[in-house]
DNA sequence: TATTATTAAATTGTGTACAACTTATTTTTT
DNA sequence: AAAAAATAAGTTGTACACAATTTAATAATA
């Protein structure tokens, strides 16, 4: 919490040193995404996004036209946080959202010529972290995998098709 | 986004792929603090908390009482998002909420008798993590440092005098 | 085929999170 | 000491985030 940052080991770690160690992880896990967030903020005002509404928008530049259950899936969030952003990027005019006529239940988001013209405009939108990342580029490699590894391990149970079936 | 998780660097990189590799970074680092956050819930639920009641309990629980400015800049909170948990951490009891003497502008929150004996039913807590961490020791501990080491640049500009001068 | 179960979105209610602003109190300047 | 600046909380308005529920459509099954 705050300070306390070193921790050294001697012997092998019983369960309750890594649960221990798991729950210490929680608070700079949270902080150093909040603050990232808010790092974030101003750039992506300028182009007239928030933080979530442009995660929203890189997956879509990157895959492309989905459903908004697919949506949700890649990027963790549900309809009832998903719904009111999307309903707001739609306001915006980056996005449409359209019933799928195959099956009513599905409303597939679609990248108006905005949302598309928007990419080259959000290109310098991550030099807001210059001046405020002291990681060397392994260190964010490294921080990266791991990240990512964790991710996939509290996915373990959740099975999402990632790649496959583009609703 | 989601997937792409290998990074692979024979050359040194400039400036833009620091940057590149930095935006990418922000995802996992958001997806995994929620997710991480979500696996709380249920367990701080039965002990009467929610995730930032709990950040909060643990620093007073380590630190001891003090000022609600001091409690904010330890868990990068200002006092739009704190002062509305304090007072429910107060209608719930864990907390009294006092107006300094020496400088009304203060207010120091104080843990309440109720509030030190919730520490023992919380180290049930972090039990939660069992079965959703797929990392080794050695990756934790890692992890933990790169977090804190990134949260430290963050801050290079933001003075917290950490552990001194107990308001 | 009629009933039941499942599913994707949408809705509702609670709780952050933060920028911008206000209020009350203390410090600093003049 | 009076005026101006600074500071800690509190307030207001906007935007998530998510559990729980509802609605509408499709799939499964009796």
């Amino acid at each position: 919490m705050g300070t306390g940052k070193e921790i050294i080991m001697t012997e092998l770690p019983n369960k309750s040193e890594v649960l221990k160690l798991g729950n210490q992880l929680c608070f700079p896990l949270y902080a150093c995404a909040k603050e990232v967030i808010k790092i974030y903020r101003k750039p992506l005002e300028k182009i007239g996004l928030t933080y979530t509404q442009y995660i929203v928008m890189m997956v879509l530049w990157k895959f492309g036209n989905m459903s908004e259950k697919k949506l949700g899936e890649k990027i963790y969030l549900d309809s009832g946080t998903l719904t009111p952003v999307l309903k707001k990027l739609e306001k915006s005019g980056f996005v449409k959202r359209q019933r799928v006529a195959e099956d009513e239940r599905f409303v597939k988001i679609i990248l108006t010529d905005n949302g598309v013209k928007l990419k080259q405009k959000a290109l310098t939108v991550p030099q807001a972290l210059e001046g405020n990342i002291y990681l060397s580029y392994d260190e964010m490699t490294k921080l990266y995998d791991l990240l990512n590894k964790a991710l996939e391990g509290i996915n373990k149970r959740r099975k999402v098709n990632d790649e496959s079936n583009d609703n």
